[in-house]
DNA sequence: ACTCTTGCTGACCGAGAAGTCAGTAATTAT
DNA sequence: ATAATTACTGACTTCTCGGTCAGCAAGAGT
């Protein structure tokens, strides 16, 4: 008859609280995202929310931590396993993975540390060292591994992984601020993997 | 001896106070701005703020308007002016200007758009209309200017004018959010104008 | 010189949100 | 059963900041 008006979980408050965190900033970024609102959507109090973070900005670190990395690591495995010859990984899992990040919860992120960022300089070295380093690193590695095969000829793109990022970025902000406008993604990644395999095959 | 305590200056004070909330917008992002902290910078009082702006919204699309279209007007004008052969023109004036761009206001302006936008829809489409639109227009006009004179093949990049912009875009978000990590900016875009030429040239 | 207009000041107001804490009730220990 | 523990609640406090307004004084008009 007489429900109890709350459970104790201990073990699950952090993480359904980071979840709820994550689709208020996503809505409204930091400045904008209320605590009271991150609380509701949770299920808890406003009060508890400071028993497991102690301030808002510890929560908003806990989010980009949390959610990122665990999405992240998922793809950067795949990355990392395949066994394909240099041309077939870019042309394949990839491109694949360039395709999905701009509609990904990255780009989330990536909104909020532009917009956060320099007040959080731990929080831009964290991801930097979790997320941005070992992704170009990553890249880095298979066009150098094409080289050494003999697929591939010496150029900039050995050094500069960021070549075959760049159009993800802009396809990432171009969500971002023009959602409405439509741009062909497929068809600006598509060209850019052909431009490099063109310019760096031997 | 006694001096003034304050001129009136009917004139200079839009242009002041714009100049002073570009200032602070850029520096702490529009929710952390305190219209106060605009108004010391501007030389005025908070009072004042609200007799030249209604409200700190309508403060911060003057900032846009104004701050970024003087600048980039000069910008532009140039790549309209211009005439060399279509090759020239991408490895010269274009790749002058990508290359200037990460560090001039126009990336603090994106920041805000990507922070902002969602809440000022309004000022996303005023952005598109005067800045982002021309500038691919009259990108996409070269290279198929290019192609009519026969320098060029048909390719996506015609109707793709993102794919030469896109090393510029991620240069910017890198030192929005980087900025201490150094990324060899002139490299980057020195090899994507290549690529593209190596890809496009009939 | 003496109004008169109006550009300008700065103390003030009130909304709203981060953070607190005394108390409550779910769970565990005895 | 009863007591002890502690996860949890939500009303409250405090403070910050956007926005207001009554009055002041700079400069124009006469």
């Amino acid at each position: 008859m007489n429900e109890p008006r709350y459970q104790r979980r201990k073990e699950d408050r952090p993480q359904e609280i980071t979840d709820a965190a994550y689709s208020v900033f996503a809505e409204k970024g930091y400045a904008a995202a209320r605590v009271e609102e991150v609380a509701k959507r949770a299920g808890v109090s406003k009060g508890l929310m400071y028993l497991y973070f102690r301030t808002k900005e510890e929560l908003f670190k806990a989010v980009v931590k949390n959610v990122v990395i665990r999405r992240l690591d998922t793809l950067l495995n795949t990355l990392e396993t395949t066994e394909l010859s240099s041309e077939e990984f870019l042309r394949g899992p990839l491109l694949d993975f360039m395709k999905q990040v701009p509609g990904s919860p990255i780009a989330i992120v990536i909104r909020l540390l532009i917009a956060e960022g320099q007040r959080h300089p731990d929080l831009v070295d964290y991801y930097w060292n979790h997320v941005v380093n070992k992704g170009l690193t990553a890249i880095s590695r298979f066009i150098r591994r094409g080289v050494e095969r003999g697929e591939f000829r010496e150029t900039a793109v050995s050094d500069l992984p960021q070549v075959v990022l760049a159009p993800m970025m802009l396809a990432m902000i171009w969500r971002l601020i023009f959602a409405k406008r439509e741009l062909d993604v497929e068809r600006l990644m598509d060209t850019q993997i052909d431009m490099i395999i063109a310019y760096i095959k031997a």
